[in-house]
DNA sequence: CCGGATCCGGTCTGATACTG
DNA sequence: CAGTATCAGACCGGATCCGG
């Protein structure tokens, strides 16, 4: 995996257009998914995982390495032995609250009975 | 084509997740990619499938007709013979605009070199 | 020629098993 | 616990075909 989708990249650059270009880097199934649950204090891999959507391992792993390829997120080491690490949004990755914020207005107003902005944001 | 997602969507419904409901009907490579062309004045089969990406006419049909289902976009009959339709965002799919800007705004900042939402948004 | 539908090869997904 | 390996099958997307 992590292969490098040359032919998209270079037609996201050529266009230069902002939508195709961050669809680059989020516009799939999962990647968004993650960036929740690090927004809503998710941090190690387990974590991660238990998100009621299920991704699979590999899935979170691959999507992982590439968030902090793109600088959206940062891995730290937290424990020695055996190495462990949380991610974290980076100042990048923080940006995309305002993406995260309008899905969700978007979702509350269209989608019936899904949890509501205000609750969420109880923190 | 076409295939429910039945597994998906109950997954969506059961979490009640606004992000992940949303990601049902637009989270895919190509999907926002159809609405932002719709946003800009492209509304026949022609127009949409001329992006500088090149979407598949097969997909591109695909994306139209889960969008139509959706209720984000809707068909129009602009000549009879032979039959051709106009493809519109509906007020459902117009209130995706802040979704739109805030990506656009994401990436002005992030990537280098993307075309400004000013300029675009000189209409 | 336009708006798709169909076919088909290759890639990626994701369930499961496995390793340190 | 935090990932990596494997593998069948789903899906993407390029090419082609077809009705109007």
């Amino acid at each position: 995996m992590l292969i490098d989708d040359k032919k998209s990249a270079e037609d996201c650059h050529r266009s230069r257009c902002p939508v195709s270009c961050i669809l680059e880097i989020i516009g799939d199934k999962w990647t968004l998914l993650v960036v929740r649950d690090l927004f809503f204090d998710n941090h190690t891999f387990k974590d991660l995982q238990a998100s009621p959507e299920k991704i699979p391992t590999n899935i979170l792993a691959d999507r992982l390495k590439r968030l902090e390829l793109s600088g959206l997120v940062r891995r730290e080491l937290y424990q020695q032995r055996p190495k462990r690490y949380a991610y974290y949004l980076t100042e990048k990755g923080l940006d995309l609250e305002p993406v995260m914020r309008s899905l969700i207005v978007w979702s509350n107003k269209h989608i019936a009975d899904t949890i509501k902005l205000e609750d969420i944001l109880k923190e």
